[in-house]
RNA sequence: GGGCUCGUAGCUCAGUUGGUUAGAGCGCGUCCCUGAUAAGGACGAGGUCACAAGUUCGACUCUUGUCGGGCCCA
């Protein structure tokens, strides 16, 4: 028993690592508590008062919907924003975060819908959405408390609400300025319809139901057969007729065109039908589908070819079948040969792309439909007054009659139903707001300003890049107000950006003495940029009318960062051709548009008109629209004899929730003094680049002549395992709430760090559990550091740190972690820092730092100056470490940090590690000479494992301890390797080492097995020709036995 | 059907201007340690770089096409 109390005295005498640090997170049952304690110490403010005099750099929060739990994309999405503003942050920037949330709209209208029921039609509007009101005010609180639950940082006293009066009226505000600058009007366009509940439909609205339909084809006779024939060459003179497919005959009376595609080729066929000849055009590759076999076809052949562009370039004309007018053959590049006969009727009034056809063309949107369903007066009296689904047969009957219908048959197809009412929709052309894109348009110069701009900088670049630009923003900024337009300054702006550019591409080349001088001034009438000699001018007519199109293409090209750099490509290509932005929707949850109508019809809208309306819903909120009359809503608005108040009566139409959400950048950057307009970056997934982006980019342009964003992060989408996308019936579904509750924030937080999220984002609960192991390993390395700096304290314990020694390779180590972490971060390659960052605790510092310092932290007096130069590192990395991890665990690295002992002054009274800031590399060089040497450390560490590896399988030495490690080396290698002693033993783990003289410059390993030569050492189990050699501790190395008697004193 | 985009070991990612046997971490397997211990260490097995043509002396890397996936439209 004396063997065992001798061990056990000596494990008393050596440093065990100690640390009050858990191994087990709890992260579920922990997380909570430290939320509540950030709360209470009040983080977000105590952050923003400690940055309260650094520059700001706003990320815009692009709101969700306030309407169910938050999913999977939702925590990615607001991950990816409060890690990369918690880096910002630790950068030294001001990060104020306002998060909103979009609160109108179609899915909470439904959701009211279904509480209510039938019940719904009784309720007046003005309940409906205060049901509608509460609803979305439920969920942006229940979102909010999930959000916060995730760690994210921000002002969740007052986030932004699309629906708070304030909001609502800071929208109408923007509605103004593109009233003003004339881009609104009205027009006819065909949406859904509902014919029993008199109701346009939004696309979510409808359920497409396979139906039995009419399927018919009509000859549509030639204006003038005759110019047709001799395009296609010879032919019998005998009529012509254009043979058209519908399923819709009750949109016949609606036709005005035939569209063909310019590439397709058409045939003429010579065709008999009930035993008459006849000339008919279809596309050549329909032929045979349209006439072999057709009931009445007795015989048919082409006569001949022609493409699509040859009949449009004809201009040809048809009479319309059955109503006294001419139509026109039209190009249209949706025209397929896949069914019908490749000649599309085109009714304007009735499709959406008949319409587009219409409006290229210059057709009118003529749509004979009424709202109930019934034609109209319009129409030939056998049709006037009939429902169109009756109409059907008394149409097919009229061709019949006409000897115009070539066939009538059935077809089974996918048709659109009210999804409440379950009947077919009719498309049916109604009056809509639309934006115009297309229309150029000058901004009107804000008000001036007393600001006194300064008459000229100058910069030499790159030395002053910094500098340049933000003293040439402010400059701007001031130029803007004082004189001249923001169009004008726009252009400047561009200018100025690219000559920044060109300037310092052009300094940091070669010759990096290099530099190009840079001058802006301004005089009374012109805005001057001189750039290494050359000179640009920009006066009051640089800002040249531009559409919104052409300013929106042209700062996507010039002025915007996109994340990653194909969303420009994509966001360019929607600019380029989506139409005049419709804005009326016919919904009740909504942001009403703010129009009045006259008796006589005609629409009160004029910038005045709408402020005036946006001042009473900045304090009644837009539910006044419903309550009171227009002359309240107008308030002291004088609309002029045109239009008497009293008379007057409000327009129906809501605004299409994208201007709600996309007019924020006014509601939310300009209003609030803590943030900026343009702000730094939006960050959304890439379905964005179609909706909130653009749309955004848009309003604010459309508005001020600026985009509201410098650059644009998107990221991906959720997909399950084998890269599909996932639905909430998927067994492999990942609900966010469950998974935070079993695995804790940090765990998905991490998670979500650690994928590439430009792409497609494969997920499933079996990916989030498996990344419980590398949670765990940056802890217990966290851990392993916090252990052992027990009794460190770097102000009177640290140690110089040699260059030539692992504790100086660890450092360095430590530096390029620094560097390219923080490169990652600032570039938005999360995953690259993660992996970085996880990757250097599981290797450099577990596997090889850590371990190799064992013996020396645990066996050596506390005081020895290895032990303590190993503490000094390890506490420079337990610091470094924490602080590049806060933006990701920001739990974890909280919690660490309160057991970080003797923190650097700048950090000794920062109650949390959120207010730090991020870690600098030592600044200290590193000569190719020394990292070679590391490399050569490293190699023969490799070397010396492989042979222990073996010798354990041939010999059964399991422990490298047991071994001496030789190191066979030429003279000029030992001598470099000499400093390293005691490394050249613990990076492998052996009990000695020694050196020996290779045979010739190859450096080698040979390991000893010292069971039989060597005693063990008692206390630190090394096997040395020592051991036994002092009196006192006869089972002690010198070096232990040294250490034990200084403790003893 | 169109625009943009992705497809490298079981998983997450690297692969620089095309150039020797395609890398890492995790996971997995085998083993070791029991003084980081519901920890730690070592070794090892895993890939026809989606597929097919082409350019080239040479292609994961360039071109074209095919297949499959995603987002947004039609």
């Amino acid at each position: 028993m004396t063997a065992d109390t001798t061990k056990k005295s000596y494990k008393d005498t050596l440093n065990l690592p100690q640390t009050a640090f858990p191994m087990e997170a709890k992260l579920v049952q922990n997380e909570p508590i430290r939320l509540a304690k950030w709360q209470q110490m009040n983080l977000y403010q105590l952050l923003m008062q400690a940055r309260e005099s650094s520059p700001k750099w706003v990320l815009h929060d692009g709101p969700p919907f306030a309407n169910g739990d938050i999913h999977i994309g939702h925590l990615i999405n607001k991950t990816l924003k409060d890690v990369v503003q918690r880096f910002r942050s630790m950068e030294g920037f001001q990060t104020p975060y306002v998060p909103g949330w979009d609160c109108h709209g179609l899915p909470i209208e439904h959701k009211i819908q279904e509480k209510f029921g039938s019940k719904l039609r009784e309720m007046p509007t003005a309940h409906v959405r205060q049901e509608c009101y509460q609803y979305a005010e439920h969920y942006a609180k229940v979102q909010s408390e999930q959000f916060q639950r995730l760690g994210i940082l921000g002002d969740w006293a007052h986030p932004y609400l699309t629906m708070a009066p304030e909001y609502e009226a800071s929208t109408l505000e923007v509605f103004a300025r593109f009233v003003e600058n004339g881009l609104v009007y009205k027009k006819l366009k065909p949406v859904p319809w509902s014919i029993s509940n008199q109701t346009a439909l939004a696309d979510a609205e409808l359920e497409y139901k396979d139906v039995e339909d009419l399927s018919i084809f009509v000859e549509f006779p030639a204006a003038d057969s005759a110019k047709v024939r001799s395009l296609f060459g010879n032919a019998p003179p005998q009529e012509v007729s254009f043979l058209v497919w519908t399923t819709t005959p009750w949109t016949l009376p609606g036709n005005l065109a035939i569209a063909v595609h310019p590439e397709v080729t058409y045939a003429l066929v010579q065709y008999s039908r009930n035993a008459q000849e006849r000339l008919g055009v279809v596309a050549e590759d329909l032929v045979n589908t349209v006439f072999k076999s057709r009931r009445g076809i007795d015989s048919f052949q082409v006569l001949a070819t022609t493409k699509g562009h040859a009949l449009v370039d004809a201009n040809l004309e048809y009479n319309h079948p059955f109503l006294d007018r001419r139509g026109r053959i039209l190009p249209a590049l949706y025209v397929t040969t896949t069914d019908g006969t490749g000649l599309v009727h085109t009714a304007p009034g009735h499709g959406e792309d008949d319409y587009a056809t219409g409006i290229t063309n210059g057709l009118d949107v003529y749509c004979p439909v009424l709202h109930n369903g019934r034609f109209d007066d319009s129409v030939p009296d056998y049709l006037r007054g009939l429902n169109v689904f009756d109409a059907n047969p008394v149409i097919i009957n009229k061709l019949r009659e006409l000897n115009l219908l070539f066939d009538e048959t059935k077809i089974t197809h996918s048709y659109p139903h009210d999804w409440r009412s379950k009947k077919p929709v009719i498309l049916r052309a109604t009056e809509q707001w639309f934006i115009s894109v297309d229309k150029p348009f000058s901004l009107s110069s804000p008000s001036p300003d007393a600001a006194q701009p300064a008459e000229k900088l100058q910069f030499d670049i790159p030395a002053d890049f910094a500098e340049a630009r933000t003293a040439t923003k402010q400059f701007l900024g001031a130029v803007a107000r004082q004189q001249f337009t923001p169009d004008t300054v726009f252009a400047f702006r561009l200018a100025l950006e690219e000559a920044l550019i060109d300037a310092i591409k052009q300094g940091t080349g070669l010759d990096r003495s290099k530099t190009v001088h840079l001058e802006v001034s301004v005089s009374q009438d012109e805005l001057l940029l001189v750039v290494a000699g050359r000179t640009l001018k920009f006066d009051r007519a640089s800002g040249k009318a531009q559409s919104l199109r052409q300013r929106a293409l042209a700062a996507v090209a010039q002025g915007i960062q996109m994340i990653p750099d194909w969303g420009r490509a994509r966001i360019a290509g929607m600019l380029e051709s989506r139409p005049d932005w419709c804005i009326s929707r016919q919904r009740a949850w909504g942001l009403p548009i703010p129009v009045f109508y006259n008796e006589q019809g005609h629409p009160l809208l004029t910038p005045d008109s709408v402020r005036a309306v946006a001042k009473t819903f900045a304090h009644k909120g837009s539910a006044a629209w419903f309550t009171d009359s227009p002359a309240d809503l107008l308030g002291d608005y004088d609309p002029g004899p045109n239009f008497p108040k009293d008379q007057l009566r409000k327009e129906k139409d809501i605004f299409d929730v994208w201007f709600e959400s996309g007019s924020s950048w006014n509601a939310v950057l300009r209003a609030r003094p803590d943030l900026t307009f343009p702000s730094e970056m939006y960050l959304e997934g890439s379905d964005q680049h179609r909706g909130w982006f653009q749309l955004s980019l848009l309003t604010s342009l459309g508005a001020t002549g600026l985009p509201p964003f410098k650059q644009v992060l998107t990221h991906g989408f959720i997909v399950k395992t084998d890269g599909t996308k996932v639905s909430k019936s998927d067994k492999e579904y990942v609900t966010a709430t469950q998974e935070i509750n079993k695995h804790g924030a940090d765990l998905l937080r991490l998670w979500c760090c650690s994928v590439d999220y430009q792409n497609d984002i494969p997920t499933s609960p079996k990916v989030i559990q498996e990344f419980a192991d590398k949670y765990r390993k940056i802890r217990n390395t966290l851990r392993y550091l916090l252990s052992n700096l027990y009794d460190f304290n770097p102000a009177s314990d640290s140690r110089d740190v040699p260059q030539n020694s692992l504790d100086g390779w660890a450092l360095a180590e430590l530096d390029q972690l620094i560097t390219d972490t923080t490169a990652a971060f600032d570039t938005y390659q999360l995953h690259r820092a993660f992996r970085l960052l996880h990757d250097f605790c599981a290797v450099q510092l577990s596997a090889l730092y850590g371990n190799a310092m064992k013996d020396r932290l645990y066996c050596e007096s506390p005081n020895s100056p290895h032990r303590r130069r190993s503490q000094t590192v390890m506490h420079k990395m337990v610091v470094a470490l924490t602080k590049l991890l806060a933006p990701m665990l920001v739990f974890t690295d909280d919690e660490v940090w309160e057991h970080i002992q003797h923190k650097s002054p700048e950090d000794a009274n920062l109650p949390s590690v959120h207010l730090a800031l991020l870690p600098k590399p030592s600044g200290q060089s590193v000569s190719a000479e020394q990292r070679h040497d590391w490399k050569l450390l490293m190699d023969l560490r490799d070397q010396a494992l492989l042979q222990l590896d073996a010798l354990k399988k041939e010999k059964g030495m399991n422990k490298a301890i047991e071994a001496e490690v030789v190191y066979q080396v030429d003279d000029a290698t030992r001598a470099r390797l000499e400093p390293y002693g005691p490394d050249l033993e613990d990076l492998v783990g052996a009990g000695s080492y020694s050196f020996q003289k290779a045979q010739g410059p190859a450096v080698g390993i040979k390991i000893l097995d010292r069971r039989e030569s060597y005693k063990a050492c008692a206390r630190s189990w090394k096997r040395r020709p020592d051991v036994g050699q002092d009196p006192q501790y006869p089972d002690l190395t010198a070096r232990d036995a040294a250490a034990v008697r200084a403790a003893a004193k």
